[in-house]
DNA sequence: TATTGTTATACTCTATAACTATA
DNA sequence: TATAGTTATAGAGTATAACAATA
């Protein structure tokens, strides 16, 4: 047995499905992310979280829940840490008291701001990689899969 | 504030970005897996592994490294799981002592023909949702895009 | 009774560091 | 010294269950 190089290993069927280069796109693109995040100590996933917050001024802990669909104490988790970093504030909203409105701290919109710069320079390699391929059909098509994978 | 549904809620920017409907795909996928799998005491991760393995009989942890970069460390608890279930043997092999090479067991084989066919039923629903998009030329653009951003 | 959110707890996945054994 | 693999430990990320506050 003498493997010395990935290529001489055999992942036949794995390398066709569509479900495994999936992973494998996904995970080189956190990879690639994990270090530059790590000095502005936030993950992607915590970058798309103040995305949405920041676009949704006030958002529900509720309504994030549905486009992330998890359970509601890994939301609330998750946004403890980003409260208790000082980068998304919590405040009681007029009406409703079991509801607490988030928004980016001004501290928050910086590190998001850098975090975003990261991930736009990341997507342009993606899509010069992409070469010839259309990006927006692949949109679609990820958007297809969700769809039909999606079920509630 | 009253955003009821989750088309109300500004995603804006976030939907545009590769990275995003990467992640929002792939998790779908494993989610969508997750039940099914949990009836067999696989994960997808195990279901990869195991695909190699068995293409692969007696191949070694360090080659599976190369393929999937993660830490050794990390890769010995994944094995001994499957060892500790009766999944895949580690047998010493003729040559250098150091080296264990990873088999399937019987029951190995069998918990992999069964996750197969779950994986394989996904991939069928996978492409019926692409339509006419080439799902060749989707491929191509994933494997690019782990190309670009690995570095190693 | 139902909903929003929190807490306690546990399991998985991952890495770092220190280790054993072999080379 | 270097490599293959293990173990101890710790940090994310996830879920379930039980809970408090509010409706």
């Amino acid at each position: 047995m003498d493997k010395e190089r990935e290529d001489e290993i055999d992942l036949a069927q794995l390398t066709d499905y569509f479900g495994y280069q999936l992973r494998q796109a996904q995970t080189a693109s956190f990879r690639d992310l994990s270090e530059p995040f790590r000095e502005l100590d936030v993950t992607p996933g915590e970058f798309s979280l103040m995305t949405i917050v920041k676009l949704n001024p006030d958002i529900r802990q509720t309504d994030l829940l549905r486009i992330y669909r998890l359970d509601k104490s890994t939301m609330s988790v998750a946004v403890k840490r980003l409260v208790g970093r000082g980068l998304v504030t919590q405040d009681q909203l007029p009406g409703d008291r079991r509801f607490h409105g988030l928004s980016l701290t001004e501290a928050g919109r910086e590190v998001l701001a850098a975090a975003t710069a990261l991930v736009e320079a990341q997507e342009r390699r993606m899509e010069d990689a992409l070469g010839d391929i259309d990006k927006e059909a692949m949109m679609k098509a990820l958007r297809r899969i969700v769809g039909a994978l999606r079920r509630d």
